[in-house]
DNA sequence: GTACATGCAAACGTTTTGCAGCGAA
DNA sequence: TTCGCTGCAAAACGTTTGCATGTAC
């Protein structure tokens, strides 16, 4: 994953802010939750759920109740890339907006302020407003430009 | 499905084109393909494998491998609008690229000129040349802008 | 003690694959 | 007659759901 020149560092939540919001949010604190809330802080972009299950050895759909219900609280959220499973990721740790190579699969993430002209533009010309957050701005890199497969 | 303002006029292919093509490409015209290109040539966009497989009667996982073995060939194309099946279509009957509301599943085609400045603009700023044929621009149309559930 | 979270198993919707037989060339 | 296409069945994949048990509060 790479950060766009120009790319707004993040805000880096602590762990234990995305915990204290739970319980805040009336939730309980189970080990599952916390070693996933633990984990996404610690990964370097946005996972899946199937690894997050492997690494903490916690059943599958588990993962994906807390997940589910983690973002019905605004903890956490996901992303598509295009084909293949959503990528999960902390709210605060892994915000933005996503451009994705399908060649090399290079991953960028933008501040949402760097696409707000653009958002701007296609929202005054074709009255619609993209968000790049849930589905991926996808194509290709300068380096995999060109026809070629899909 | 809407045409955007200012749409060109998607060239519309007649059916017997593309089963001519279908023979220069080396490939049989069996019953199904024969269907399958009448159904997507009088259809008002892109439909799903499970439509073409329920209208015409056939099994669906004959109509998937014909419309991959049609893609491969450059006769047809599908496109994900986020969650849900891949819709497909003819090439030469409904090309362009996708801007789809995923509050009101308003769909928007637009001829790949009318995106060109945007495109250049990201690509520009961001080293990446978005495709919006494959993989649709997500977001919410004017009506249905502003926060909400996803 | 009571609600809610868990593991396990099964189902889901979409797409792919294996195989024996049918049909286009 | 040959090779490619078909139906049917099953599996693959990511995700969701049902249910009995276990655990945070």
């Amino acid at each position: 994953m790479t950060l766009a020149p120009d790319a707004p560092r993040l805000v880096v939540a602590d762990p234990d802010e995305a915990i204290q919001a739970l319980r805040e949010s009336g939730l309980r604190l189970s080990t599952a939750r916390r070693l996933i809330i633990e984990a996404l802080f610690d990964a370097s972009g946005p996972v899946s759920a199937q690894e997050l299950g492997q690494t903490l050895s916690l059943e599958e759909s588990s993962v994906y109740r807390n997940l589910e219900v983690l973002e019905r609280h605004g903890l956490t959220r996901h992303v598509h890339l295009g084909h293949g499973p959503g990528l999960y990721a902390l709210v605060g740790r892994d915000d933005g907006e996503f451009l994705y190579c399908e060649r090399c699969h290079k991953l960028t993430v933008l501040a949402p302020e760097q696409l707000a002209e653009i958002r701007e533009d296609i929202e005054r010309r074709f009255g619609h407003q993209p968000r790049f957050t849930h589905f991926a701005m996808i194509g290709r890199c300068r380096d995999c430009a060109g026809p070629d497969a899909h």
